[in-house]
DNA sequence: AAGTGGTCTAGACCACCGA
DNA sequence: CGGTGGTCTAGACCACTTA
């Protein structure tokens, strides 16, 4: 098995070499070969292991990484995608903070343990009546509360964050999921409406009840495909803002 | 100047070879050489032309297609890209047409030819006071109103829009530009927010004076670069619904 | 200096399209 | 069939990072 190996058995006939190679990475990763962060083997080595020229296992490696699925640093490797950016993933969608250099806060309101209500247990993909860990936060800039976020968190994954005082918590919520969960974001899907507020979220909100308000409401997925948090954030519509480029 | 001839004069110093040739490709489709759904010359020929092996002129090719720029097309060429898909760009922001089948209509309420108001001239990119074709248009479904759209076209370019009877246009604006007008919109920005209608607005839409509305104000451009479409698109905020994927 | 990914070459062969 | 773009090879050399 040294110069002839090759692809050991298709994975699908009508697919290119590079694209069953990708395929095969994938799914190593996916198996947990390498972690999130990690790098993997250079360039050489899995050329040689799948018995093709550097160019094609390039191709395979172009496609992962224009799917975001790892990342080639010139010099140092090629790594797993360790999860979104830190970045405020969330507020841009709002104006907020823009302009006078204020520095958001975050508190959590309130958390608590319970089966997952049909609504939320559709959302995570779990059967209802699991186990979930749901938390309201309220956002914050310059003293005046501005977003509203209703997070619900499959149970046995998070158990730490259920057991850690919220005071000890970060202020990025996925770069701590991955820290003391070992949880990793990888791609999230938002989907953007409108509504009204009730009296209980209007009052969180300093706002009155009926307020007109944009909802984002987002799962987030880890590497293999799991939802591993959904969110509802609400806002005041009129500081609602997003910008879309359509090619 | 046979076989050494590469790169006459870089145009950037610290470019590589293929991103200096996409570039340079890039300024002569700008420059009109081939014209919106034409074909490029052969890659081989493109090759020799710029002095590179295949390998890197396809590279080049590889990033202008990336960028939407260009459309290569198995067995038949490259073609500069004729303008964004005849499809509903915009209905797809809200619940629209879903499920029924029913077919969507559209109306031209109002078309006068003024000069451009500030906020339509900032848009447009052209001066205060230039000639622009200002529509009012309404989007219906099953005979209810359901988008209103003020749509803004710099004028000396949409002139045959001006003289031609409205009843006469076609459904699809982008395509007829291109017919008509020979204008090819090439990229669209979209920018999303949320507002209240005025009463001579809401009355279009069949709406109460107030009512909380969508608003998406698109800015569309040709291959040039140029603004050549301002339009807003008004419809009620509970029919609004949009999904993002971040990765 | 050794190891990584990034660029480039000069070919070969294949898959698709149209006359 | 000839011409197009798509895949693949086996090299060379460059640029960046780390130690």
């Amino acid at each position: 098995m040294a110069s002839a190996a090759a692809v050991p058995l298709a994975p699908e006939p009508g697919l290119s070499r590079y694209a069953a190679i990708a395929a095969a990475l994938r799914a190593r990763v996916l198996a947990g070969e390498w972690g999130p962060g990690q790098a993997l083997p250079s360039e050489q080595a899995l050329a040689a292991q799948h018995g093709v020229a550097m160019a094609t296992l390039r191709r395979a490696m172009e496609l992962l990484a224009s799917q975001g699925f790892i990342e080639r640093i010139h010099g140092r490797g090629t790594f797993v995608r360790a999860g979104l950016s830190a970045a405020p993933m969330l507020m841009r969608f709002f104006r907020f903070g823009d302009g006078s250099g204020e520095v958001p806060t975050s508190r959590i309101v309130s958390r608590r343990k319970s089966p997952a209500p049909a609504e939320v247990a559709r959302r995570l993909g779990i059967a209802r009546g699991d186990p979930v860990l749901q938390l309201l936060r309220l956002r914050s800039l310059g003293g005046q509360p501005r977003l509203l976020e209703e997070i619900a968190l499959p149970l046995p994954l998070f158990q730490v964050l259920a057991d850690t005082p919220t005071a000890e918590w970060d202020d990025l919520f996925y770069p701590m999921y991955a820290q003391r969960c070992g949880v990793h974001v990888q791609r999230a899907v938002d989907e953007i409406g409108f509504g009204t507020l009730n009296a209980a979220r209007a009052a969180h909100l300093g706002l009155a009840a009926g307020h007109p308000c944009a909802r984002v409401v987002r799962r987030a997925y880890d590497l293999a495909g799991r939802c591993v948090e959904a969110r509802t954030t609400l806002g005041d519509a009129h500081a609602f803002h997003y910008e879309v480029t359509i090619t």
